[in-house]
DNA sequence: TATTTCTTCTACAATGCAGAAGATATTACG
DNA sequence: CGTAATATCTTCTGCATTGTAGAAGAAATA
């Protein structure tokens, strides 16, 4: 059906996080993720609304995770993406991909 | 002074086609490179208003060319990047390069 | 005046952002 | 034990920035 919306560009950081982390990617280790990776800020309040977003879509799914912690606090809720999310990221990936390659900040990146 | 904001996922593919139109890069032309390199869509008033924001911020600046029109029309506006608009998106796009690279979505784009 | 080419304008939708506040678990200590 | 301190993580709220569309307007030639 081919819906074609755009993610936006924390939209794809944040999808990005996901893949990458695949079954520890919960909001707190996510934001790190992002942050020491890239170097990106990322403020709690940007990734959680990012994240429901996501999930409004359909581009994520989440889950509580057990109660495991070692050291207190509150119980995590895991995200992952969708195939539908994944279909949309090789999207935006792909159009990314079209316009920055072959360019001199691409290849230095 | 690094100020560090980001730039949007279109902002980003703006800045793309101007890089690669050179001194070609006018309103038009800027989107029919968009469109048929990416295959992305991009309206007219989207990208007027992209490119207005980002003379704004200082990353573009534009010129009326010569009335040069081989059959009618008006003056073209020619953009291109400015060095704070090259620093902009090579800090943008490096960072899209780091969460993305190595990851499958990245290798088959 | 008709036609062509290109840009502006207007109004609204979607994304991004920050940090205080809230929830819920373990640990400390009487 | 009870309950306060502490640690971890997520929600909430309000606002700023970016993205979108297409009709309308400007300016040139035929």
């Amino acid at each position: 059906m081919r819906k074609s919306k755009h993610l936006g560009e924390f939209e794809i950081i944040v999808l990005a996080a996901l893949i990458r982390l695949a079954d520890d990617a919960y909001g707190v280790k996510i934001r790190e993720e992002i942050e020491t990776r890239s170097g990106r800020k990322a403020s709690v309040g940007a990734l959680y609304a990012t994240l429901s977003r996501l999930e409004n879509k359909g581009y994520v799914s989440s889950h509580t995770g057990e109660a495991t912690a070692e050291r207190g606090g509150r119980a995590k809720r895991y995200y992952q993406i969708t195939a539908s999310g994944e279909e949309s990221f090789q999207q935006s990936v792909r159009t990314l991909s079209l316009m920055l390659n072959g360019l001199p900040e691409w290849s230095t990146a």
